[in-house]
DNA sequence: ACATCTGTAACCACCGCGATTACACAACCT
DNA sequence: AGGTTGTGTAATCGCGGTGGTTACAGATGT
């Protein structure tokens, strides 16, 4: 699992979290993020259909977090953003002549479920709360909207 | 992770602890994984640097299992095969003019320790002996050689 | 010497992902 | 109604990682 979609996705509930009710555009999210905005609506349909989130379209619109931050766990979140299990298993078929081959998958299955349960389970013990009261000792973030331009990161 | 090096490092060890002292080709190996010489020779030299297997080298030369199965356990294995963690944070810098974005890489640095701890501590709960027992209760690989060489009791 | 097999480099094709552009649609405001 | 703002989504691009393949030098037993 090289993909940061976790990352990202776990930034923006935080930034959701911190503004509470007042909703937050995408471009505002992609600001803080460092992204492109498009790139931060995927991972918000996502959470949107997780019920994580819900978003208001049209003028003035933006999303706001749909359950208080210490009822959503991380591993909500990584269910909802990651579907694919985190392990990869043989792309060929081994060889059926062997028996290790023949038998492999099966037992490779096995150990990668507890894996991955172990995984999400510790990722379960850890609230969108944790998140922001580790981030939330500053104060609130000035000037997160209206972002004109496009730069780098500085 | 999408990748399967984990599963082929499993697979050629179940192998080689079934042929116990008997040296296995990678050939050989290739022929039971189903891929080419080279990916089984890649991951046996990392296997080699965890010191999970001896391999020798010219003509009637093979690789064995360098430990007892029920030794080596599946924490090892992925240690010496996935030395990258599991999971990716943000590939550019977040905003540092915010507050999320300036903490939110801290935070989710514990968040992924833990969750990489938690699943390697499932996967050192497994040793090879139970993936070999899984695998072993059929009869021992007929033709694993691939070529009429030497004749070895497998 | 010879045959056999490993170690490694080099290269290719493929896939997934993030970034970007473009555009249709929805909602709010005057 | 019309204009403005912002979402949803498709299409495309570039990049990096990965498995597959070929090629070749070096090691080693016979």
């Amino acid at each position: 699992m090289a993909s940061c979609r976790f990352a990202f996705a776990v930034h923006i509930l935080a930034v959701l979290a911190r503004h509470g009710a007042g909703g937050v555009t995408s471009q505002a999210l992609a600001g803080s993020v460092n992204t492109n905005p498009v790139v931060i609506r995927r991972i918000l349909a996502q959470l949107q259909r997780a019920g994580l989130v819900s978003t208001q379209k049209g003028a003035g619109a933006g999303s706001r977090i749909a359950r208080q931050p210490d009822e959503i766990s991380l591993g909500e979140v990584y269910r909802a953003v990651e579907p694919a299990p985190a392990f990869g298993v043989h792309p060929q078929q081994p060889n059926q002549r062997c028996c290790v081959g023949r038998e492999i998958q099966r037992a490779l299955g096995e150990v990668f479920a507890g894996a991955q349960e172990a995984l999400e389970q510790a990722l379960a013990r850890r609230t969108l709360a944790d998140i922001a009261e580790k981030v939330g000792a500053a104060e609130p973030t000035p000037s997160l909207r209206a972002r004109p331009t496009k730069r780098k990161a500085s």
